[in-house]
RNA sequence: GCGCCUGUAGCUCAGUUGGAUAGAGCAUCGGAUUUCUAAUCCGACGGUCGCAGGUUCGAAUCCUGCCGGGCGCGCCA
C-alpha cells in the first residue's frame, strides 16, 4: 500500500505544478472514516486556501481536473466539500491479495529498520518478589512491541536488567533469613523494611527441606544471593510461560564488578559535570533539563542507583546499538529526565534513547480496590491471572489498550468475562477458515493455480471491504513500529475477524459454482494469513479448531 | 504545593500527526441457523467528548483556567 500512497502524492504534486502552485505544504493523505469518502483523502486545498485566496472547493476542483486517473491504481478522483477523495481501482486489491498469498508469513513485514540494531530494556523488575499483573502488562506490551519492530526489519535485542544489589535486595535477604530461622525455632525479629509476602515463607520452607539447618550461621549475603536468584528463576519461568522472550539478562552487580560504574563516574568528572557538596558527589543534571541536580555518590562512599543506571546505558551504547528503547512503568517517570540528562552529558544524542512509559494497572477484586505492594506481600501475580484466564486472554487484554490508558483490572471480572474476550472472536475466525479448508479437502475440491483464478468474482460489498482491510495490514504494523504502540494490532484483528464473520454468514465459500469457490478460497486464505501474522505479533496462537 | 499521565455511551475503551454525520465490545431489548463451527450474524437503545473560555475555514484532538482520578516528587531501587 505504501507505493500507492506515494503514487497518489506524486500525481497531486504534478497537478499542483499544472495549476502553477509552487509553494505548498507537505501533501498528507489520510484514510477517511466514512466509506463514501473514498480510500484516501487529502485536505490539501484547505491548507492552500489562505495563500491562494480562493475557496478550498475551487482549488480542489481545479486540482481534480488535472489529476489524470491512473487506471490501474485510481479508479476515481472527486472533490467533495473541499476535500479530494481517491477511489482505488479494484485490480489493485486483487493484486494485493495475490501478494498476501505469495508473501505469506512475510506479509506485513517491512524493511523500515533494515540494518538498524535496537535494544529494548524490558520488565527489569527488581528480584524482590514474583511478577504481578502490573508487570505483566509491561512485559506483554514490550514483547509485542519487540515483535513489531522485528517485523519492521530491526534487529532487536530484548534485555532484562536485574537490580541485584542495594538496600532492597539486602532487605530481601534479611527477610529470608528471618523466615528461615523462624522455621528452625529461633526467635527473630522481622526486619523493619522486610518483605512480608507468603512467597518468602515458602522459600524458607524449601530451603529447610532441602538443606536442613546447615545455614543457621550463614551471613546475610548467602540469603540475599539465595533469595534473589530463586526469585529470578521464578520470573524467568513466568515470562517463559507467557511466551515472553528475553535474549539477555544483565546484572547491576556485574557493572560494578567490571568497574563500569567507576569508569562512568570518572568520565563525567573529567567532563566537569560533577561537584561535591555536603560530603556527597553530585551530577549537574539540571544543566541538561532536569529540575535539580542528583546525587551520584553518597556520603558513605557508595554510589547511587542512578550511577549504575548511567553506567548501564553507557554500556548499551558501547555495545553498538543504534537505538535504545526502555519500557518503564509510569511510576518511574520522575526518573526519565535525569537519565536523559546523563545520556546528553555523555555526548549521546538524546533521540537515541526512547523511554516508553506504560500506565500502571489499577487493580481490584470484585470491585474493591487492591493496593499492590511487593513489600507487604499484597498483590495478584501474573501467574495467578494466567492460570485463571489463560495466556491468550492475558496477552490480548494487555495489548488491546494504549499504554497511556490507566487500565482497570478486576480479577473476578476478568475470570467472568474471559469466555467473551475478543481474543476468542479472532481465534474463532481463524478456526472457521481452517475448518473450511478441511471441508474442501474432504470434498476433494482441487485448488487451482492463483493465475487461473478469476478474482473479479469477489464482487460483493463484503468481499470488497475485506480486500481493502487486508491491504491495510502492513500500514498498521509500520505505524505501530513508528509510534511504539501496539494496541492497533488487536483492534485491527478484531475488525478483520468481524468482517470475516459477516461475510461467512452471508455467503458460502464452498458452493456449486466452481469458479466462485476458487476465488473465495483464495480470499479466506488471505484472511487467514493476516490473522495468523497479527496473532503471531501478539504472541498468541492461531488455533485450527476450537 | 510542584511535575507527569488521564477524563469520550450504563461499564471497559478506540478515535491514524486538527477534518466531513464521534465509533467498537460488554450490558439491555428484539430477530436470524435442516448449509463451510451459533465462541457467529442482523437490528434497536444509548453522547453537553469533565466544565468554561481561546486559537481557525474546521477542535474529542492544540492553548489557558477550573474540577475529578492515577502516579511521582530520598544521599531507596
Amino acid at each position: 500500500m505504501m507505493e500507492i500512497r506515494e503514487k497518489i502524492i506524486e500525481s497531486l504534486q504534478e497537478a499542483l505544478k499544472k495549476i502553477k502552485v509552487k509553494k505548498y505544504p507537505e501533501v498528507l493523505l489520510e484514510r477517511p472514516k466514512e466509506r463514501g469518502h473514498g480510500d484516501f483523502t487529502t485536505n490539501l486545498s484547505f491548507s492552500l486556501a489562505k495563500e491562494l485566496k480562493k475557496p478550498p472547493q475551487e482549488i480542489a476542483k481545479s486540482l481534480v481536473k488535472h489529476l489524470e486517473a491512473r487506471p490501474k491504481i485510481i479508479e476515481k478522483v472527486e472533490e467533495a466539500k473541499g476535500f479530494i477523495n481517491f477511489f482505488l481501482a479494484e485490480e489493485l486489491l486483487f493484486e494485493n491479495l495475490i501478494q498476501i498469498l505469495r508473501k505469506e508469513k512475510n506479509y506485513g513485514k517491512s524493511e523500515t529498520g533494515k540494518d538498524k540494531r535496537i535494544q529494548i530494556e524490558m520488565v527489569s523488575v527488581n528480584p524482590t518478589g514474583p511478577l504481578h499483573v502490573g508487570h505483566g502488562r509491561g512485559a506483554a506490551f514490550a514483547d509485542t512491541l519487540a515483535n513489531i519492530l522485528e517485523a519492521s526489519g530491526y534487529q532487536v535485542e530484548r534485555e532484562y536488567y536485574i537490580n541485584d544489589i542495594g538496600t532492597q535486595i539486602e532487605n530481601l535477604g534479611k527477610s529470608l533469613r528471618a523466615r528461615y530461622l523462624e522455621l528452625l525455632g529461633e526467635e527473630v525479629e522481622f526486619p523493619e523494611y522486610g518483605y512480608q509476602g507468603e512467597y518468602l515463607i515458602e522459600m524458607a520452607h524449601r530451603l529447610k527441606d532441602r538443606e536442613g539447618d546447615k545455614h543457621r550461621k550463614e551471613k546475610i549475603e548467602f540469603f540475599t544471593q539465595y533469595a534473589s536468584s530463586d526469585i529470578i528463576e521464578g520470573i524467568r519461568k513466568d515470562l517463559e510461560d507467557s511466551g515472553i522472550r528475553i535474549d539477555s539478562w544483565k546484572k547491576e552487580s556485574d557493572l560494578h564488578r567490571e568497574g563500569k560504574v567507576k569508569e562512568v563516574i570518572d568520565n563525567l568528572k573529567k567532563k566537569g559535570y560533577l561537584y561535591e557538596r555536603e560530603g556527597a558527589l553530585w551530577f549537574r543534571s539540571s544543566q541538561f533539563g532536569d529540575e535539580k541536580d542528583r546525587v551520584i555518590k553518597k556520603k558513605d562512599g557508595s554510589s547511587t542507583y542512578l550511577a549504575s543506571d548511567i553506567a548501564y546505558h553507557e554500556d548499551k551504547f558501547k555495545r553498538g546499538f543504534d537505538h535504545l528503547v526502555n519500557i518503564w512503568g509510569a511510576d518511574h517517570h520522575g526518573y526519565v529526565e535525569r537519565l536523559q540528562a546523563a545520556i546528553s552529558a555523555l555526548g549521546h544524542p538524546k533521540e537515541n534513547l526512547d523511554i516508553i512509559l506504560y500506565q500502571l494497572v489499577k487493580l481490584s477484586r470484585s470491585g474493591k480496590p487492591v493496593a499492590m505492594s511487593t513489600r507487604k506481600g499484597e498483590f495478584i501475580t501474573l501467574r495467578e491471572v494466567m492460570d485463571e484466564v489463560g495466556r491468550d486472554v492475558t496477552r490480548f487484554s494487555f495489548c488491546m489498550r494504549s499504554s497511556y490508558s490507566h487500565l482497570d483490572f478486576d480479577l473476578e471480572l476478568a475470570k467472568k468475562e474471559s469466555p467473551e474476550n475478543p481474543v476468542y472472536y479472532v481465534e474463532y475466525a481463524h478456526a472457521r477458515i481452517s475448518s473450511i479448508f478441511k471441508k474442501a479437502k474432504e470434498k476433494k475440491v482441487k485448488r487451482k493455480k492463483i493465475q487461473e483464478i478469476d478474482l473479479k468474482l469477489l464482487n460483493t460489498p463484503e468481499e470488497k471491504s475485506i480486500l481493502k482491510l487486508l491491504a491495510l495490514f502492513p500500514d498498521i504494523v509500520t505505524s505501530c513500529a513508528q509510534n511504539y504502540q501496539v494496541h492497533s494490532i488487536p483492534n485491527y484483528l478484531r475488525e478483520v475477524a468481524s468482517e470475516f464473520h459477516t461475510f461467512y454468514n452471508r455467503h458460502r465459500v464452498l458452493s456449486e459454482d466452481a469458479e466462485l469457490t476458487q476465488a473465495r478460497l483464495t480470499l479466506v486464505k488471505g484472511i487467514r494469513i493476516v490473522l495468523r501474522n497479527g496473532l503471531r505479533l501478539l504472541g498468541i496462537k492461531a488455533p485450527e479448531r476450537m
